[in-house]
DNA sequence: ATAATTGCAAATGCTTTGCTTGTGA
DNA sequence: TCACAAGCAAAGCATTTGCAATTAT
């Protein structure tokens, strides 16, 4: 029985090789937002053969699919997600990096309207707010 | 007299050099956000001598005085404007590349609730609209 | 069978840095 | 004067790529 991933990979016309199936496993265990270093180095725990090239190519061909998502914070290298069915934006505790996700309807709505008013469709977005937790 | 830029620099204590105040004069007559290669060569129409790393260290440094302001769109290299007393955020025209700046207090003021109903008190944000203009 | 994928190391592109010479306050 | 800045070239870092060997379909 296959994996999530790798049902996108088939209905993708996307190659299965076992360093792909690896990574998306790897990928579909972590909850976090992993980097390519931190990718590769959780990899290697099963077959440290697999090269950061490979990890390096597979995460932008899972990117272009819709399968991750990729995220270039302030400050950091990229990051990756799998893909979720509902879209969220990112909150980052500047302190600890800690990456909190969160799902806001009104301003996505008023996101459309600000670019409609200015006379564009809009396509794509992208909202990050840094803060630090609140001590009680 | 001196410019805006280089008061500022006089308040925070950051040494006027002839390769400094030729940067932010051409910075202060750049109505778009210019990378720093783009800032180099308008740079060098006045002075050919001028370096790129010192275009990079003075970027770099009149960001941290908060001179300039920083912003790593998606796919391309970073981009910089002269800082405004009013804050705003950018939508990016996706085929022509072109930046318009815009303000939403609405959006705002939603940020900074997210932020703390998830426990956290909103220290930055960067939000960013992707969108392709609207034929009439 | 054969077109796509891998691993490796070398190359890339942007940015930073060490060092020597030059310069602003 | 003299701590700081500039220019140059070399180094750094994340990411990509050419190529020969390997593998999925």
């Amino acid at each position: 029985m296959s994996s999530d991933i790798e049902n996108k990979c088939i209905n993708k016309g996307v190659r299965l090789t076992d360093q792909r199936k690896l990574i998306a496993k790897v990928m579909s265990e972590s909850s976090d937002h992993p980097d390519v270093d931190e990718l590769h180095s959780r990899i290697n725990k099963f077959d440290s053969k697999i090269s950061i090239a490979t990890v390096y190519r597979t995460v932008k061909l899972f990117e272009e699919a819709g399968i991750f998502s990729k995220h270039d914070f302030k400050g950091n290298k990229s990051r990756y997600e799998q893909m979720s069915e509902e879209h969220h934006d990112h909150l980052i505790d500047v302190s600890t990096g800690e990456i909190i996700e969160f799902v806001n309807e009104d301003i996505e709505k008023l996101q459309k309207k600000v670019a409609e008013k200015l006379g564009y469709k809009l396509i794509d977005h992208r909202l990050e707010l840094y803060g630090s937790k609140i001590k009680k």
